[in-house]
DNA sequence: GTAAACATGTAACAAGTTACATGATTGT
DNA sequence: ACAATCATGTAACTTGTTACATGTTTAC
């Protein structure tokens, strides 16, 4: 139920709307957790009638600006210190891996390669982008950065990978000629 | 919809009944995709339904043994050669780092602290189980090394970064005292 | 005036989890 | 005899996605 502590987490930067909400998963949380807009008015509704935020104001075309309360900076709180995270077990990438067996080889190192290409293509992406972006000793931009080297570091990692894995495919295939 | 793919690749190497699927979802598939019994057994009638599978014979207690079609075949052809695996865009862990800012320094590098050695310990089961798995020259055994290699060199990675991100909200608080 | 952006909500469906429910066969 | 394992299924619920539906305000 981690839909619910994201928004808390942003919350707690400062009150905002559902709209508000949308537009930060967009941008700075789509890699790390996506809602769609239907979801997020749902949990909000569900948030409020728990007591975790509550509607601060309203504003324009039914704007609803929304606050966290005390119990909701508690929920989140313990969420980040108490709560262990849940090692991510799904992944159909390697999922195909497991029954690559079931195409011909040269399928199979095509696979990888297209796996390694994209790797290295968000590597380079997320590279540049830690490089333009001005980084500074506030906590907001220590983690944020903490949480964008996550990624890079990541993507470096399956681009290696699968360089290593095209190499055991030819290992093997010359071995058994 | 890839819980029917998993299906479809572990049946490509022999017919299996809905409890045999159980087990393999549990011992080799348990880190890259996981099911649920109750899901399994709903999967399983709905892909017959659609022709990806049949009941191929039936034994004691009702078992039914499930081999794939043809159709079935083609269908995880398809998926593995030319559907893009999901880049994951979740990942709890992640999402907490985003909202660290919300407890104290120490607080923050304790959380670092634990991921890291989740991942270390990660690492060494992973490594450990490596070594003493006798590896050959045949797909099966080759694919299957470069999935288990994901996964060592994942938490790899995940140490490592959880390293650097101490050091740097080390860095952090010194360059701000 | 009109397009873009702001703003919220509902309905239907798909996927996944937990719990309940039942019974047969095998090994000791 | 009885415990472990084999074996399948259903019900209720949660989470997440896609599509539909509506209306306001702002900037040009």
């Amino acid at each position: 139920m981690s839909l619910r502590h994201a928004v808390l987490g942003l919350l707690a930067n400062g009150p905002a709307s559902g709209y508000d909400l949308m537009k930060a998963f967009e941008l700075s949380l789509s890699n790390v957790w996506s809602a769609t807009q239907s979801q997020l008015y749902g949990e909000l509704g569900k948030m409020d009638a728990a007591g975790l935020v509550v509607v601060a104001s309203e504003g324009p075309r039914g704007r609803k600006e929304y606050a966290i309360t005390e119990e909701g900076r508690a929920e989140l709180r313990h969420w980040l210190l108490e709560v262990e995270p849940t090692w991510v077990r799904r992944s159909d990438m390697l999922l195909r891996v497991f029954f690559l067996n079931q195409v011909s080889p040269e399928e199979g190192e095509g696979y990888l390669t297209a796996q390694q290409q994209h790797a290295q293509e968000q590597h380079e992406t997320l590279l540049d982008l830690e490089k333009r972006i001005p980084w500074d000793d506030t906590p907001l931009s220590v983690y944020g950065r903490i949480a964008m080297m996550w990624g890079i570091r990541l993507s470096q990692t399956q681009a290696e990978w699968a360089e290593w894995a095209k190499e055991q495919l030819r290992a093997a295939r010359s071995g058994s000629d």
